[in-house]
DNA sequence: CACAGTTCTGGTCATCGTGACTCCATCTGC
DNA sequence: GCAGATGGAGTCACGATGACCAGAACTGTG
């Protein structure tokens, strides 16, 4: 489908991010067509006539990456249309990034040779399908800068965490370290960001950390700003 | 063209903003065609084939808005893709702002029956074709934010300008109050904000002001938050 | 010309968030 | 019991901020 020159076509691209280890991880599909057959790329596939952008985006993601909607946050990034980023034609690629908490490796979809996480490090030498490395450039940006003025870092998380596990998303996600301390202070400071639990998690050789969960609130103020704390 | 229903079709929605009498002004056109003959829309356009998102935007500026490319500043938004958004079929819009420093009155373009600048709160009581309103307050929003963390400001206000135009611009958006000296020590001390000129703007009544053009940076550190200042 | 009114610009001061740092609590493992 | 690790609380100096004040430099009026 989807491949004549006369008329656009509307894809989606996924931005499937989580951690695995302490890293960043994204999740790429090895194309098993052409164009670009053998080469790894962000699972995507064209929008139907009648579909929702977001539900698009879903079907991808439970046909190329075999994950269900549970528990990931799906958000719209920005829509890539300069023709010839496509042989096909001229395709617009509306890109989403998707965030979860430690998401299972992938089963093998259709059209699909392989699929697997990788750490974001590994990529530096690794050439992407299309201009998917740019669309990947332009979401961890955007989970980048989120995690400062939002509270979407729980959503890299189980429901209950501890603040060290938080500040884990943070260091990660923002390749920095931050000072235990006052990560701690500004997190349960900060209004709406976290809920405290009565339980504590196992210990893992000091003292045990107190659980949280995340409260309601989805705008973090004031901020955390990625050049320091 | 393009309406067909066995495909689906991308347009572009331009909200294009200015200020007019210190009050943040959206250009808006009457429509000439079915569907939602003589009801007001934002100004927007199909995507031909072959051509770039932001090059049809360019064209409807033109075109519908008789705008030129020059001293505006263009930027996406959004993507709506709902099913049903436009009675001709599916239609995914692509959403861009453009702003500008006081945009002259539009003359009218094709397909349209009228075109004019409307106050933003005069549009409480008017009803906009198809989705348009919830694309509108998305763009009004960015922009409401982008001012925060970025130099944006300054593309609302001709080359040179006095801190008083910076700040009514920031007043003027947000529609709140900003202490004068406050202020002028912020923008001021924020590096790459604005660069200083050796003359001054002819005097309004009082101490004749200083002028300043944009100096090249894009992003504010520390942000001028909306809480205050 | 004196004076009020206006706007611009620089200042003070209390407060608050932040980063660097210290200290104690509470666990594991030896 | 003790070393080592982790969690959580506190201290302190500093910088940014909001509220407020004062002088500079103009216009307009009596």
């Amino acid at each position: 489908m989807a491949t004549s020159s006369s008329e656009i076509h509307v894809a989606v691209d996924l931005t499937v991010l989580t951690l695995r280890d302490g890293a960043l991880n994204v999740l790429l599909i090895q194309r098993d067509d052409e164009p670009h057959r053998g080469a790894w790329a962000l699972p995507g596939g064209f929008v139907q006539l009648g579909e929702d952008l977001d539900g698009a985006a879903y079907r991808v993601l439970a046909d190329e990456a075999s994950l269900g909607s549970g528990a990931v946050h799906l958000e719209q990034v920005r829509t890539f249309g300069t023709p010839g980023r496509d042989p096909r034609g001229h395709v617009v690629s509306v890109a989403f990034m998707a965030l979860g908490a430690d998401l299972p490796d992938p089963r093998r979809g259709e059209d699909v040779a392989d699929a697997r996480w990788w750490a974001l490090e590994e990529l530096a030498e690794v050439k992407l399908a299309f201009d998917h490395a740019t669309v990947l450039d332009c979401a961890v940006e955007r989970a980048r800068s989120k995690l400062e003025y939002t509270t979407l870092a729980a959503t890299f998380l189980p429901e209950e965490f501890t603040i060290s596990q938080l500040r884990g998303v943070y260091e990660s996600v923002w390749g920095t370290t931050l000072d235990a301390g006052n990560f701690h202070r500004k997190a349960t400071r900060t209004e709406g960001f976290l809920e405290e639990l009565d339980r504590h998690a196992a210990p893992t050789g000091g003292r045990p950390a107190r659980l949280y969960r995340a409260a309601g609130g989805t705008s973090l103020m004031p901020p955390l700003l990625r050049s320091g704390d």
